[in-house]
DNA sequence: GCGACAG
DNA sequence: ATCTTGTCGC
């Protein structure tokens, strides 16, 4: 599916809404996915770079990557960040050759305002099993997990749990990790155990993260 | 009404 | 996201 882009913060949000019935909440999702992508986006003013990173779910190696470059076609609003970056994402996954069987956004999903962030949208516009991980707290409220690897605490918003405050490594600020599309969040909270076997974020994310900022001081071409 | 607010 | 030094600890 292709990737609309609002001219105000209403048509914004009025996508959202079109767009949440498209969610796929009921799978369990991939438990031992052989592949796993990590998406990120790096920025220099109106410029930026979009990078996907694939990975070995077993040994966490590369096996494919992408870096597209662009610009900014949305402001940033919190709530509707996927506007932001979901365009130039999809462009990086395209010229993907390895589909992952999961993609691992960074920020979040069903932890939202509005039940819709980043990682639900992208998941729904590429049919993809996705799941967000966050670094901050966005929304909700949470004890705080104990200080052991693996723990965690139920991440609530008006009554509802979103999603979970994982620890991935012990005594380190833990990550918020809620369910995009097609994966349940004990299935999620699983990979993102996977992913994590030495540092607080995803292999995943770190290395897309490195990615996207290489880019965007040489190789990639802006529109 | 006022402040807080993923990346 | 981005602007930014030294410093504590494995």
């Amino acid at each position: 599916m292709k990737a609309r882009t609002p001219r105000t913060i209403l048509e914004a949000e009025a996508i959202q809404d079109e767009l949440r019935p498209l969610l796929d909440l009921t799978g369990p999702g991939p438990r031992a996915p052989a592949t796993v992508a990590g998406v990120d986006v790096a920025y220099d003013g109106e410029r930026l770079a979009a990078a996907v990173a694939v990975l070995d779910g077993s040994t966490l190696e590369v096996v494919d990557q992408v870096t597209v470059g662009g610009r900014v076609a949305f402001d940033y609003v919190p709530g509707l960040l996927a506007f932001r970056e979901v365009p130039a994402l999809l462009k990086a996954l395209d010229r993907l050759t390895v589909i992952p069987d999961l993609v691992v956004c960074d920020g979040y999903g069903l932890a939202h305002p509005r039940r819709f962030g980043l990682a639900c949208h992208l998941g729904v516009l590429t049919g993809l099993p996705t799941i967000g991980v966050g670094k901050t707290a966005f929304v909700g409220s949470y004890p705080d997990p104990a200080p052991e690897r693996g723990s965690w605490t139920d991440l609530t918003l008006d009554g509802d749990v979103v999603g979970r405050v994982l620890r991935t490594r012990h005594g380190v600020k833990p990550v918020f990790v809620s369910v995009g599309h097609r994966v349940d969040l004990d299935t999620a909270c699983h990979n993102v155990l996977a992913l994590t076997p030495r540092y607080r974020l995803p292999e995943t994310t770190r290395v897309s993260d490195r990615l996207s900022r290489l880019a965007l001081i040489e190789n990639v071409t802006f529109d």
